[in-house]
DNA sequence: GAGATGCGCTACAATATCGGTAGCAATCGG
DNA sequence: CCGATTGCTACCGATATTGTAGCGCATCTC
């Protein structure tokens, strides 16, 4: 069942497994709305534009699979290896926002 | 029209365009297999594990309208900026390394 | 102990998105 | 003209996502 997780790629390199998880809806916005603390499923919810209750627990479901998000007493949080990925996503915002400043508004 | 290519959010950060953008099936597997060289639409069709022309036409239009992707005589090709978010995705290659070392295959 | 509140989560139907197949117009080389 | 390749669209069935309602449980407060 695990296993399933890979929706497309069959090679199994760990790079494929990530670009089709971290490509299915709300995936990279939990990671991103996690980054600085704990959440729970509701204050989750609300941070992502109301996501629908039955998508978050789908993704939250894979993420924990992933070891990336763990649920305890405080909520929904990043595990270890989930805050090095977010580490990454914190590059990203940096890079959208010398993207934003020099791509013209029309493109984006 | 190009601005309704943001999803859910509505605050307009670059980083949640980006992360909406990022977040649809095939974005991130386009601009990796266009890391390295330009390729056609039906080259990278075979390397997105067959997605379907709908698919693959309907992202690489978005990519473009972002200017992430451009479209010339070579076939598709990263732009500039492309190129540097396409760097973003080595470190995330290398990223998934460590991770799928570490983490037990069974949760993936 | 009877609300009232907040929690994670599920059921179910509607809708949006995606996939699979076929095939077209344009271009190029021979 | 012929065949091969290009980017791409039309069509339709399959899958994923959304929206809404609400359940069972725990925790407070009175």
């Amino acid at each position: 069942m695990a296993a399933s997780t890979t929706r497309g790629s069959t090679t199994g390199r760990p790079i494929m497994v990530l670009l089709d998880v971290l490509g299915r809806r709300w995936t990279l916005r939990v990671l991103w709305e996690l980054r600085e603390a704990p959440l729970t499923f509701r204050e989750l919810q609300a941070r992502c534009d109301q996501v629908s209750p039955t998508s978050l627990n789908k993704r939250l479901k894979e993420l924990r699979e992933l070891q990336l998000v763990r649920h305890d007493e405080r909520g929904y949080a990043l595990t270890r290896w989930g805050e090095s990925l977010g580490t990454q996503l914190l590059d990203l915002d940096r890079w959208a926002g010398r993207w934003a400043r020099r791509v013209p508004h029309s493109a984006r």
